[in-house]
DNA sequence: CCTAGGATTGAGACCGGACTCACATCGATT
DNA sequence: AATCGATGTGAGTCCGGTCTCAATCCTAGG
């Protein structure tokens, strides 16, 4: 029987070298293909290789080279398609080069962002992709730098740490965004994140993500380009499972002066936003108009289809695991990573607001 | 400057013992925490090793237990939500166990998935889960088992092989789900899928996959059960991109005998075929009625709502990888491994057939 | 005060490759 | 025929841990 059950004993270059009669030394040569070896000899191990059905233990062969081949990936979210797709961006330009690829979820929790940057460097990768969870806390990324390996940031940016970034600009598309939104003239623009925070928004807070500082930026300036005031009371945080977005949408549907449009932060957000914009029996977008980040197949499929910001996240993942294994193989930094830019592309979820003649009567 | 570029020696137990004047043994047994070790020894050891900034070598630490902590997973399209749910089961249960995971994707091509499965080994994974791309050609998941480390199936079962597998049972699930569209009057019924073949479908084809075989066999079912002839016409191999998919669907329109009723085998398949009906300017259910696998969240949000089968993906990630651990750590196989069933979610997208007078009278 | 037996301790082997170094071997050079 | 550089080759070290084993230290029992 073939498979006994316990764990046969590997085959090892000694094994090899023993039964090709010759030295290790030789063996290890002719399968690791360096060195001089005759003909003869090589022929012999290979054959004998063959025969045992030789395969090298890459632990091993990592220990003394100092390279494992393998990049450690550190995400918050794989379930989320946004990183599924720059995940396949990675995996794909890794596996062109010859890498591997760990890969950690966190949970977008600090702690296990922490913890995953440790054990991926105890397993000694050659170098780290992370999607930081906080663009402020990131002393355990200064770490990684400290240890020499490569290190490079995927979608979100690091405060004071020179590694290379590639996350898209999000205040620019912001900006355009919100001017678009402002000029099919709501004035009561709601913004709904998954980010957390202990204390609900307020102008002027700093927080703990580049990207959604970014983009509130761009959104603020928006406004005050116009002579306007961003209504900092439709911007809303801690937005985690389904349920919570639902009902933090209904809130913003609600009241005296509900929201006239909502911009959903990340796709699963927007999922929760429609849904509940739906179950309010309002429609998109003559009760509400609606736009979203993370252009996604399913978002033509509704109706209306949906006014989407695109993000070039397959090539942001590409970008990144190109970066990391030019830094690994020690290359110089190449001149011009390519722009990753987001696009606006107008579909049919934004409209004039409700009570558009008094706003514009309000704006004008 | 602290980080001066050039990767810095790591700091080794034998760092760590000379800083703290104990021999390396010691050391070493303060660190690992095993054998006797005096406090005052401990104390030292761990002093110099917090100092020093010890972390140990996980290769090196892998090399002589023999066990890696690293579980190696093999799915088709991490791209796809499907696998991204699945994994994030398996991520998460892996964490909780403290193993890390290795991903490496196929793109569903038998020759990477080969490849994956010997890297893996190599690396000295303690486990694999592997999506098999083919039920049929199996070989390299043999080798797995020769080598006696433990392979666990997800998604789809392999021939000839005794690997638990983790997979929801689909002959049912169809079979009951055609029954529901006959019922609703249907006969064209067609289905579509990404599964490569060389060869268009013909009835009782030996396909490569279980999972679509046991899909196709339970529509066949509910058809004779109905003394109806399956219209194997109607069901499409190959369906790649979305672009075939919508050239597929469009065919399955067309023509004198058109489909009533589309089954979309999976998610990024069901984003073509809706996308193909809405541009033929159909609409569904009044036109075409559409039925997919998987329940992504997307799907309620279409107009109308989209009829689904729901697959515990996620706790079938969960159900695999807690298998493999079992079996990584040499205990008895559970006695009852729960039940993954699928469920038929009725929404809007199936109505009766456009003639559907004519068709009752043909099958009546 | 002496000794058996458990607690500590250090030297060194070992895991499985990669690689250094000293020592052949051999045809070519003069 | 003596010399030289280019291969070939094997013994042995190293990577950074784990672990065995024999030696040493203590402390309680006699």
């Amino acid at each position: 029987m073939s498979t006994d059950g316990s764990r046969r004993r590997d085959v090892t270059v000694a094994d090899v070298a023993k039964a090709a009669q010759v030295s290790k030394a030789q063996a290890a040569r002719a399968l690791g293909n360096y060195g001089a070896v005759s003909d003869d000899v090589r022929e012999r191990v290979l054959a004998a290789a063959e025969e045992l059905e030789y395969r090298p233990n890459e632990l091993a062969r990592s220990m003394n080279t100092g390279k494992s081949n393998t990049i450690g990936v550190v995400v918050g979210d794989i379930e989320n398609p946004h990183f599924g797709l720059a995940m396949r961006g990675i995996t794909d330009t890794a596996k062109k080069s010859g890498f591997n690829v760990i890969l950690i979820n966190t949970d977008e929790e600090r702690a296990a962002e922490v913890d995953a940057v440790r054990v991926l460097l105890d397993k000694r990768v050659d170098g780290l992709i992370v999607a930081p969870a906080s663009s402020v806390e990131t002393s355990h990324l200064r770490q990684v730098r400290e240890s020499g390996r490569p290190l490079v940031l995927l979608d979100r940016a690091a405060e004071g740490l020179d590694a290379e970034t590639f996350a898209v600009e999000m205040g620019g598309i912001s900006y355009e965004s919100t001017k678009y939104l402002i000029k099919a003239g709501h004035r009561r623009i709601a913004f709904v994140s998954t980010l957390k925070s202990d204390l609900p928004y307020e102008e002027g807070m700093v927080l703990d993500s580049s990207q959604i500082s970014d983009r509130l930026d761009g959104i603020q300036r928006a406004f005050e380009d116009e002579g306007l005031t961003h209504p900092a009371d439709l911007v809303r945080l801690n937005a985690g499972d389904s349920e919570s977005v639902k009902k933090i949408t209904k809130d913003l549907l609600d009241g005296p002066s509900p929201a006239t449009a909502i911009i959903a932060s990340d796709g699963l957000i927007a999922l929760g936003v429609v849904e509940a914009i739906q179950e309010s029996g309002l429609s998109i977008p003559a009760d509400v108009s609606f736009l979203m980040y993370d252009d996604f197949a399913w978002t033509r499929l509704t109706t209306p289809p949906l006014t989407v910001i695109a993000q070039p996240v397959y090539d942001m993942g590409i970008a990144a695991a190109t970066a990391l294994i030019r830094q690994i193989e020690g290359r110089k930094s190449a001149a011009s990573s390519p722009e990753l830019v987001a696009r606006l592309i107008q579909r049919g979820s934004v409209g004039a607001p409700k009570g558009a003649d008094v706003l514009s009567q309000a704006g004008g």
